[in-house]
DNA sequence: CTGAGTCTGTTAGCTGGAAAACATTTGTTG
DNA sequence: CAACAAATGTTTTCCAGCTAACAGACTCAG
């Protein structure tokens, strides 16, 4: 799984220089919009929100990134100018590794196997963008947080009594961003869930009960 | 840019004995949404329209895609079933090469080059589809409207007196589908920028005039 | 304990655009 | 050239969800 424990360290180093092991605290960026960035990362240990903010100044979240995703790669073409079109921020401490453009490159070029899992990779991730998109255009905002619950539930949640207890803490905002939809009307549903003992929250604290899971759409 | 030139027909025939070239008429499917397809195409020349059906009997429609853009690649992980998501169709005749699985593996495994080229189109096709994605919750269908008419324009358009006319037909519901929006809007709508002297069409024709450019949204 | 800052809960009002329905125009075919 | 089908034009109705605005509740620093 982790292409860079292949090897040892002191040869990846040596094959590609630019490469490099950081990490960063929660709510730190490993990149903004607008930034110039020809940097390739891979996620070592942490979770990263990939947004993009609007002109409006509403945030929309794309997509949550984890240990072994990987981001930033490419900026497609030469002529394009490499300005990034989203933020990549970390929710809790990230651990990753950084490659430059070159290296990157290199690296794909050299290292069959690992181009492999990289487009798969991406795939995926286009792929989930393409279910977002018609989740928006043709769900309720109560669906599109039934299922963001789920999903959140099946990526960051542990077991605990009567559920997943995410091991994230989102506030309603940003559980808006991740769906697409106001704040106000996030809190209304919420409510209505936990009424309906869908859910337990406090403020820094989000837990999926299993009567919940029965709701999964059966498309 | 043709990967399948760079060498005899015979060549990569040995190598890799799934290849064939095929085409499509019109209105025809490269493959359906619901299909168990492992197969990659390579677009030899046409244009593809990749679109979701939805349970309410919508069309949305994700991309279209030109010459030399790929599609259906890889179904991600083992596990997952090789459901596809989409329908691919031919929009007028497209000629294409097709690939199966394995043999687009082992393509990627080998020719280094080839799967950079890969890389870089499913990602600059992930980024398109985030773009959509924002368009559709930050913008008004007037607007996404105008924007999808100009990016047309400069794909399929050719140049003729005061414009930029569409080499494919689309019906005002395809449209509609493109920007993901209902029918009668954009019919009411593309009357105003009739009228307003941006455009120009017919039931099988539509040509977007130079004064529509000058409404490019400096962001 | 107090006040500032942040998050959550709730209401009221407004509106873009979807849906449905129908009329009109254009194209096609026996 | 009927007459049928397909595309376009137009109107009416309706509502999900946005915005704005404010009132608790909780958290933290001083």
């Amino acid at each position: 799984m982790n292409p860079f424990l292949s090897c040892t360290w002191e040869t990846w180093k040596k094959e590609y220089p630019s490469i490099q092991l950081a990490s960063l605290p929660d709510k730190a960026f490993l990149y903004r919009q607008g930034d110039r960035c020809s940097s390739f990362f891979w996620i070592k240990n942490g979770i990263v929100k990939l947004s993009h903010l609007t002109k409006q100044g509403n945030e929309l979240t794309l997509t949550l990134l984890k240990t072994g995703d990987i981001i930033g790669y490419l900026q497609v073409g030469d002529f394009t100018n490499q300005i990034m079109e989203e933020n990549a921020q970390a929710l809790g401490k990230v651990d990753f590794y950084r490659l430059e453009y070159i290296d990157f490159k290199k690296l794909i070029t050299s290292q069959a196997n690992l181009s492999w899992q990289i487009l798969e990779s991406v795939y995926a991730h286009k792929q989930q963008i393409e279910r977002k998109l018609r989740a928006i255009l043709t769900q309720s905002v109560e669906q599109r947080l039934i299922v963001m619950l789920l999903e959140l539930a099946k990526l960051f949640g542990i077991r605990c009594m009567h559920g997943y207890a995410l091991e994230i803490s989102l506030t309603q905002q940003e559980l808006a961003d991740l769906v697409g939809a106001s704040r106000p009307v996030i809190s209304t549903i919420m409510n209505q869930f936990r009424n309906r003992g869908m859910l337990d929250y406090t403020r820094e604290h989000i837990c999926v009960n299993d009567t919940a899971l029965s709701l999964i759409d059966p498309r």
